[in-house]
DNA sequence: AAACATAATTAGGTAAGCCTAATTATGTAT
DNA sequence: ATACATAATTAGGCTTACCTAATTATGTTT
C-alpha cells in the first residue's frame, strides 16, 4: 500500500519533473510540499527502498516506473474529481482544487472508473489539464503558450500553465473561458503584451505575465 | 480540527450509545473499532481533555454536546456519499460502505451542502437510514421490527436493523427491496418464522433472525 | 470474606512523518 | 587552489496512534 504522504510525495515529483526534466532535487521538493529539507531526505530514502523512485544522494530522485504509475493514477483522480466538482456540483475553477487534494487519496478502483463513466470519460479537467486514462496514458497534446503566437494567429484557449486562484479569478473576471476563440490582432513590442479579439467580439490587451501562462491550439 | 482517528472515536461512540444506551465502555468501543483496549484507554483520555466527550476511569464514556455534533456530521457526510454512489454511480446497497468511510472524512462544507442539494435532499440512505441535516437534527422515526408485528399487519420495509453483506446480499437474492409492502400472513410459534406477502405477490417464509433485521413502518 | 474472572488501566515501546540544529557536500567566485 | 554560498545530509527529538505485557479495579461466585 501507498501513504497518503508517500502520494503526495510521487505527485509532486511528478510534476517537478514534468516542468524542470529529469531529476528532482531535494529543496524543490521541500518547497512544493512545505516540508523541511532535512525531512525530505529521510522519507525520499525510504522511497527508493520501496523502488518507488530511484534515489543518489545528494543529486536527486527520478519516479521509477511503479511510481510513475502511481503518481498518474492520483492525477487522473485528482482530475477527474475536479470535473465532478464543476460540471456536477455547480463549483467554479478556482474552488476546487483543495477539494480534489482530499478526494484524489480514495482508494478504491471501482469507484473511479464508475465516476470516469459517470462523467462521460472526459479529456480534460476544468483547467485544460489533460486526464491519464487507467493505464496512465495521455491524448497527445499540441497546445503552446500564447505567448509563442505571431500576429494574425487564430487560437482556441484550452488550459492554463498557472492554476493559482489569482490567475484563476482574473481570467474569469476578464470573462476569457477554456473554448474561447483568440485572434492575436497585435503584440506589443515594448512590454510584449498582446491584443487579441475573443470570440470575434471584445478586444482586448492581455499583458506578458498572462500570454505566457494561456495555452492553446492552433485553429 | 478532528483528527481521522478522532472522527472515528466520535462515530463509534455515537453508534455504540445509540445501540446499548448510555455509557460506552473501553471495551465495547475497542470491539467495535478493532483497536486494543489498552490503546483505547489512551485515546479516550485525550478526547476527554479536548472535551469531546466525558470519561469517568473505569467505568466508560458519553459523547459531549461537542462530540455529538462531530459525530452527526460524519454520519451525514457517510450517509449522502451513500445514496451518491448508489443513485448516480450505480452501485448496490452491499457496496458503498467502504468507500463511504473514506469519503466521509473528506472537509469541505460547501462540498457537503452542494451534494446534498445535488440529491435532492434526501431524508434517508440506501440503507433506510435517516440522514441528518446539517444542524445535526433527524426526521422522526416510527419504524420498528418486523418481528414486533402481528398477523394481520400490513407494513412498508423502510430499513434494516443489520448492515452487514451476508444480510443485504440475502435481502438483494430474496428479492426483497426498501419500499416493498409486506403483509404478515402468519406466524410459526415454534420457530418464531414469519409468512409474509410481498407487494401482494409473492409469499415467503423468514426466519426469525431476518424479520428481527427488518424495520418496517405500519401502513 | 476470599477467590476468581473479566475489564480497564498503566508502563514501556514502535513506526510514520514531521521538526531544528549541526555537519558535510557541491559548485562558483576569487 | 582557497574561500564562500548554497544544498543536502545526519543527528537527535517530537507527536500521533497504535502495540504487548504487567498491574489494578470491579463485579460475581463460592
Ligand atoms: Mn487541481
Ligand atoms: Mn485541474
Ligand atoms: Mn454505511
Ligand atoms: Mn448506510
Amino acid at each position: 500500500m501507498t501513504s497518503l504522504a508517500e502520494e503526495n510525495y510521487l505527485k509532486a515529483i511528478y510534476k517537478i519533473q514534468e516542468k524542470h526534466g529529469d531529476v528532482v532535487t531535494t529543496s524543490a521538493l521541500a518547497e512544493t510540499l512545505a516540508i523541511n529539507a532535512a525531512s525530505v531526505t529521510d522519507f525520499i530514502k525510504k522511497m527508493a527502498v520501496k523502488k518507488l523512485i530511484s534515489y543518489e544522494k545528494s543529486k536527486g530522485v527520478r519516479l521509477s516506473e511503479q511510481g510513475r504509475q502511481i503518481a498518474l493514477s492520483i492525477i487522473r483522480k485528482h482530475r477527474l474529481w475536479e470535473v465532478w466538482l464543476v460540471n456536477n456540483l455547480g463549483f467554479k475553477w478556482d474552488e476546487v482544487h483543495e477539494i480534489a487534494e482530499q478526494l484524489e487519496h480514495v482508494i478504491s478502483d471501482e469507484l473511479i472508473e464508475q465516476l470516469d463513466k459517470h462523467l462521460g470519460y472526459p479529456k480534460t479537467d476544468p483547467h485544460g489539464d489533460l486526464i491519464p486514462d487507467a493505464k496512465g496514458r495521455f491524448i497527445k497534446n499540441t497546445s503552446k503558450p500564447l505567448s509563442e503566437c505571431s500576429k494574425g494567429e487564430k487560437v482556441k484557449f484550452t488550459g492554463v500553465a498557472e492554476h493559482s486562484n489569482a490567475f484563476l479569478q482574473y481570467l474569469t473576471k476578464s470573462n476569457i473561458k477554456l473554448g474561447d476563440e483568440l485572434l492575436v490582432e497585435g503584440i506589443e513590442e515594448f512590454d510584449k503584451s498582446f491584443q487579441v479579439k475573443i470570440n470575434n467580439k471584445e478586444r482586448k490587451i492581455l499583458s506578458k505575465e498572462v500570454v505566457k501562462n494561456l495555452l492553446v491550439i492552433a485553429l
